[in-house]
DNA sequence: GCAATAACTAGTCATAAAGACAATAAAGCA
DNA sequence: TGCTTTATTGTCTTTATGACTAGTTATTGC
């Protein structure tokens, strides 16, 4: 960083976070974004977010704004920072820079319609024509891609998933994700055989068409080794 | 993004390009840095980086300090983002959000000293022991554990090579940057099995110790298929 | 109740990839 | 010439993957 410096010589930037939420609800892919009442973009659908404060740390805004529009709390969820959006010409208003973040939910917590009044909603990804507010539909695109390429290296697959869940329901979070279909066969022996991906609950599920199936949740490991191939 | 703003209602941010400038000089990994003539940290070495000015964009910005440090031609590098930096507290003087980049060069150009006539230098990594400035300790930490998982998944090994290189230069990319070493053999095998990874150039190195090695330069893929595990 | 059906789980076999290691090739050098 | 060094090729074993078959265990509809 430059030695030199001096405030009032810069001109203002401001910071936002920006969230790119996340579910899985097999066959869609869902979103959870705000329709915009005022300003640039009103009617159009954009990303959650809020400025970032004087004395508060990029995590934290990001974490408040997860907090303010799903009310889900931190444990449930996997935040991590995607990339920042800069350009000059983002905001016709002034110079924002955007650092956006990835979200993964497991169910679809209602959301919460902010203080600014802004209706908010999970939108199918697959629906959308990249008609969002600023440059969101890039943002969103990052996410997605994020997010497909992080299930094949990571155990992220099971933050989609409720706290205990089957061998069905994880798999057709890669399904869904990957717009592919797995062997169920070859996919359940992979799992297993990936130590700390997936612990046996010992119960079963009930109710549903044919055989029960065991009900798994989330082991400690983090990173798949071996990865799970598209 | 809130749709209530007002400029003046928010704290002056700026904002920085920090860059993470690697190259692979076996056995060593080497980050290009610069020593802080004044200012907090002053004598501590520190990420190369500036300011982004009002009409910039975040990767100009960041191709700007990569030029002006190194010299080099933007083709022969990779500059990718890496992550964005904003605890509160990082810089002493104001806030800064610094969104860093990650550079990967073949050849250590000689390094430029700086209009603020910081010396830059390449220093070896291992050698340092996390004394740089401000937060950079964190944002160098980051680049380099980047770097190691991109060439797992990506062609980015042969950017740390030159125009030409043997596949024992190859080898050596991955060797000293996971530390670990790989059986020559296999290590030939299976790049050579990866459709566009390598291609051969017909030339063969000589003057060497050994048996010549033959030429290879950049193929066209992006991405490796099956990655190089580990 | 009793098939029929759906869904999960286990097993088999052929193929492909990876790891260990031996063997050969092509230079320089004593 | 023969030894050393490094590069490349080849072989064998083990392991992982993909396609497919078969068995298990529940619910659903006569």
């Amino acid at each position: 960083m430059a030695d030199t410096y001096d405030p009032s010589a810069f001109p203002p930037f401001a910071v936002t976070a920006d969230l790119v939420i996340l579910t899985v609800q097999p066959p869609t892919v869902r979103a959870l974004l705000v329709r915009r009442a005022s300003g640039p973009f009103a009617g159009s659908w954009a990303l959650p977010g809020g400025f970032v404060g004087p004395d508060q740390s990029l995590a934290d805004a990001a974490h408040e704004t997860l907090a303010r529009k799903t009310g889900v709390s931190v444990d449930a969820t996997h935040l991590e920072q995607l990339a920042s959006f800069g350009r000059p010409d983002r905001d016709p208003r002034m110079r924002i820079v955007s650092v956006a973040w990835l979200a993964l939910l497991a169910e679809p917590a209602e959301p919460v319609a902010g203080d600014d009044t802004d209706e908010a909603q999970w939108v199918d990804v697959a629906a959308l024509d990249g008609d969002l507010a600023f440059d969101h539909a890039e943002i969103l695109a990052t996410g997605i891609e994020r997010a497909r390429n992080r299930i094949e290296y990571t155990t992220l697959a099971t933050r989609f998933c409720g706290d205990e869940f089957t061998m069905a329901e994880l798999r057709a979070v890669y399904e869904t994700l990957w717009s592919t279909e797995l062997d169920p066969a070859n996919f359940h022996r992979k799992v297993l055989a990936i130590d700390g991906f997936v612990e046996p609950t010992g119960e079963n599920t009930s109710g549903g068409r044919g055989r029960p199936a065991r009900l798994y949740r989330r082991g400690d490991a983090v990173d798949l080794d071996p990865p799970v191939r598209r």
